[in-house]
DNA sequence: GTAGGGTTAG
């Protein structure tokens, strides 16, 4: 599908650049020129540019979007000012392209401009704040707006509004919105039931589950809304979760009754949601009946069936599982090599995790950050450092902070922390960016190699000083080591400069008194009044 | 609109 679509994609962009060509003026200097050459076809040119936009849409370039939309602005002929199709092309390439808020600064840009918005503009807006941006607030307020000028919000927009309320955890709002439309005469179909359904099972609520469903078969006769395959697939997943499996296998079997067929995802979530509650050999029995119905598990089941037979059964069975598969044709992913590469990584099995991502590489797999990931952590944990660098510097390997996190705690851990030069300088080139976790690492690694005074100067230099949870790494150090008084003199010093002490850093304390061995009654005394001074009432 | 994977924690 994708496979097919980015190349008609770029063809058809190469094609509109091609035409552009001919009628844009190449640079500002010979404009004159190119004006007297082109042929002044203004209409023509505008259907060139959209044309140019929409392919850039497709694709997801943002940059190329802002700079064509720049040069209909201010490029001769001036006849080529933006339309709101093209702002509407331009709006979805940046939002395509991750940058979703400039998108909504282009629809302003559009207003700012004298542009009118027409429906596809506002229903993008819409989209873009509600879906990408997680505001299902300021989507509403765009309906509210295209409904106050006239423009009939479509089904999709409610659709759209309805999935960003379930997923910000706003069911009662999504359920308004589903009340508005039933009342607005707009037709409901399993499409915009699915994430309310979704909501009810990621809230474990099965009864609400099932009530939404029995209310869809009841008014499904003349508006059509049956609930379809997908719908029942949501609630066998929910009930896989609150591992009622009775309740799967009866809504299987009734599957005839209730004019749906299950299919290879229904079988998968089945097969998966009895692997997590280690039911492995009803999992395996499932796997058989559906294979003797004809379907495949997917591959997401398969790698979910992997994880799990893998941790509970015997390491070995994710291997032969795995070849298994691929002898039987079937589709074997990135992800499946990822997840049995980390149980023989877990288990110290560096030589064949090894083998498995050389076996990857004959394949047409393309191997992630993860992959390397996988195979960096294996190494080091296994002590193999050298070959753990050189995988680093392979040509083609794109370190992330996650290999930046693995590779220090594991030299600090072997007390190879003098070897990293060759992580820091990536660091320091701006290649890999810390994170928290880096940071706690750091704290935790130095102050077990006795730098503790390197550690404290960390903690106060980090993300313009004291963030919190390297400070309760910290604390917990110093604490658990004995230095309760640089404690202290640590949070006095976070109070002068003004920043507050998160809650972690009180669990972290009062862990690590608890830590602290049997003298209790002395310990909580001390506990108490370190506390008492980091609230500030002692 | 349906399931899945990598790092720290003493």
């Amino acid at each position: 599908m994708a496979a097919g679509a980015w190349p008609a994609a770029a063809a058809a962009a190469r094609a509109a650049v091609r035409t552009l060509g001919r009628l844009v003026p190449r640079t500002h200097t010979h404009s004159t020129a190119a004006t007297t050459t082109s042929p002044s076809s203004p209409a023509h040119t505008l259907d060139d540019y959209n044309r140019l936009l929409a392919a850039l849409a497709r694709d997801g370039d943002g940059e190329s979007a802002l700079r064509v939309l720049r040069r209909m602005r201010h490029g001769s002929p001036a006849a080529c000012a933006p339309t709101a199709a093209s702002y509407v092309s331009a709006m979805s390439a940046l939002a395509k392209a991750g940058r979703a808020a400039d998108a909504t600064a282009l629809f302003d840009d559009m207003l700012a401009h004298g542009v009118a918005p027409d429906r596809r503009a506002y229903s993008l807006l819409l989209h873009v704040y509600s879906t990408h941006l997680g505001l299902p607030a300021a989507g509403l307020s765009v309906l509210h707006w295209m409904t106050g000028r006239g423009v009939r919000p479509s089904a999709v927009d409610y659709a759209d509004l309805i999935f960003s309320f379930c997923r910000a955890g706003q069911l009662p709002d999504a359920l308004q919105l589903l009340d508005e439309m039933r009342e607005l005469g707009y037709p409901l179909t399993p499409h915009v039931y699915s994430p309310i359904l979704q909501a009810h099972c990621d809230a474990a609520d099965i009864p609400a589950a099932e009530a939404l469903i029995a209310f869809m078969r009841a008014s499904g006769g003349r508006s059509g809304c049956n609930p379809d395959v997908i719908i029942y697939n949501i609630y066998i997943h929910g009930l896989c979760r609150v591992g009622d499996f009775h309740a799967v296998q009866r809504v299987i079997n009734d599957s005839v009754w209730n004019w749906w067929v299950p299919d290879a995802v229904t079988y998968s979530t089945y097969v998966a949601g009895l692997c997590r509650a280690g039911y492995i050999e009803d999992a395996f029995r499932q796997l058989d009946i559906m294979v003797a119905k004809g379907l495949q598990l997917t591959v997401i089941g398969l790698n979910i069936l992997l994880d799990y037979a893998a941790k509970d059964v015997d390491m070995w069975v994710a291997k032969v599982v795995m070849e298994r598969c691929e002898e039987l044709g079937f589709e074997v992913d990135v992800v499946t090599y990822n997840t049995v590469m980390e149980h023989f990584s877990k288990k110290m099995q560096w030589l064949i995790a090894l083998r498995l991502f050389t076996d990857l590489l004959k394949k047409p797999i393309t191997p992630d950050v993860q992959t390397y990931n996988i195979l960096i952590s294996s190494l080091c944990r296994a002590g193999k450092f050298e070959l753990a660098k050189f995988v680093f510097s392979c040509n083609g390997f794109v370190a992330d902070t996650v290999t930046c996190n693995i590779l220090i705690h594991q030299f600090y851990s072997a007390g190879k922390e003098g070897e990293l030069g060759f992580l820091f300088s990536d660091v320091d080139a701006g290649k890999i960016t810390p994170d928290t976790i880096t940071y706690n690492t750091l704290v935790d690694c130095l102050f077990r190699s006795g730098r503790r005074t390197e550690a404290a100067n960390l903690v106060r230099h980090i993300d313009g000083g004291y963030p919190a949870e390297p400070v309760a790494h910290l604390a917990f150090w110093l604490v658990t080591s004995g230095n309760v008084r640089e404690a202290l003199s640590l949070f006095d010093d976070m109070l002068v400069k003004g920043v507050a002490l998160d809650a972690i850093v009180f669990a972290n304390v009062i862990k690590a008194f608890c830590r602290k061995g049997p003298g209790e009654c002395t310990d909580m005394t001390q506990l108490c009044s370190v506390l008492d001074r980091m609230l500030g009432i002692g």
